[in-house]
DNA sequence: CAATACATACCCTAACTTTGTGATATAAAT
DNA sequence: ATTTATATCACAAAGTTAGGGTATGTATTG
């Protein structure tokens, strides 16, 4: 038995939900309420399974209700039922900690199937969604992908330190040599890097990952 | 008429493949290939509107496939059909281009949605894949959260331009304002940033996204 | 209206950085 | 054996930056 909590804020959409999971015989809905107003505490009282939660509600948002209920009970499921489909959105439930994303044109059977992917663990997105999601990932995948500048390790190493804001007195004595060894260094270090100031020089090792943050 | 390309090494998953899409009226099997050898040929010869995709197969895999597929039509939308649900194989067939990503114990049904939803322009994910995109997109979104430092609107203009590297004299410059103002925002900045130098500066104000790369 | 933050500008000095030109030694590569 | 890349050090000049002041005009806000 899969126990179910619903926030939406518009009659019609709770009754026709009511009705489409009263059908399913391993689905038990607990309660409906119009906003998200304590829904920590609703959560805590009914220990839901599931929750489907809209995003669009008066006084309390669906997002915040997120929050508030994986603040509380990091285990429930939701589902996100929304007829947004824009990317603000989508990415703000799913950095609050949604489970799911179905837009409410979804058919009927498509929510009752999410309903129990939720409860075992999975997530449903609806297609249009899920798009927008793979491409989002893709373009923080493709970020600036890791190059060398064929650095020696020394010169690697002044430049991580230079990074840190270190001057070349400090660096000097960090690695036990004169500060002119390290002004050689970061001379190299530019003529490669193609700079000409440790400002340029650190821009660039951290936008190229010369260097980890 | 949605017209379909497989690549696939397995014989019996091939025939299982092509007896459940025959069923459906509205979907045209094009062709059947048992690894990705010239899959860029290959669609350039077929124009299929989807591609079910196998991951492992020999000789060229399906990861190389999607790339390859992909370089020559970028139109063409893939699912990605496999038995390995780890991070690695997800995050390589997102990031090389997949549109959908299935496990092979995904029942039929779905498969055939998901050839629909395809050729509408919309993602297939499975629940247990999408899991795992959603748990990698969240943690790519809270690496280090925007920070304001409560920098003003010419400080940040200022920093953005020595981030870039610019001496005082260019950011004056740039600016039109005198040196010494530049000097001022500057002291100004450090102090906001709790640092001492220009690479310090820059550093953190990478590190905590005040400016962007 | 007074207080506060902001942008602007100037002065000054010590310290630091940049850049050029050498030089020596060692290890790897040709 | 000779070249090449690396790591080390030195000196010097020119230029830049950091940090200490102070000051003015303009908004904003309590």
């Amino acid at each position: 038995m899969i126990t179910l909590l619903i926030f939406e804020d518009r009659q019609n959409l709770r009754d026709s939900l009511k009705l489409l999971v009263e059908t399913e015989e391993r689905i038990k809905l607990l309660a409906m309420y119009p906003n998200c107003r304590q829904a920590d505490k609703h959560i805590m009282t009914h220990k839901p399974d599931v929750v489907l939660m809209d995003i669009d509600m008066p006084e309390v948002n669906g997002i915040e209700g997120v929050k508030m209920i994986k603040a509380v009970s990091p285990d429930t499921q939701i589902i996100m039922l929304t007829v947004f489909d824009d990317d603000e959105k989508i990415f703000e439930s799913i950095k609050a900690g949604a489970d799911g994303y179905l837009l409410k044109k979804s058919i009927a059977v498509e929510l009752i199937s999410a309903i129990y992917n939720a409860s075992a663990g999975g997530s449903s997105i609806s297609p249009g969604v899920a798009t927008k999601v793979l491409n989002a990932f893709r373009q923080k995948s493709n970020q600036q992908k890791r190059e060398t500048f064929s650095l020696s390790k020394r010169e690697q190493e002044v430049l991580e330190l230079l990074t840190k804001g270190y001057s070349y007195k400090k660096i000097a004595a960090d690695l036990f040599v004169s500060i002119d060894t390290i002004g050689s260094h970061i001379k190299n270090i530019y003529t490669k890097l193609q700079v000409n100031s440790a400002p340029e020089a650190v821009a660039k090792a951290l936008k190229y990952k010369i260097v980890d943050t």
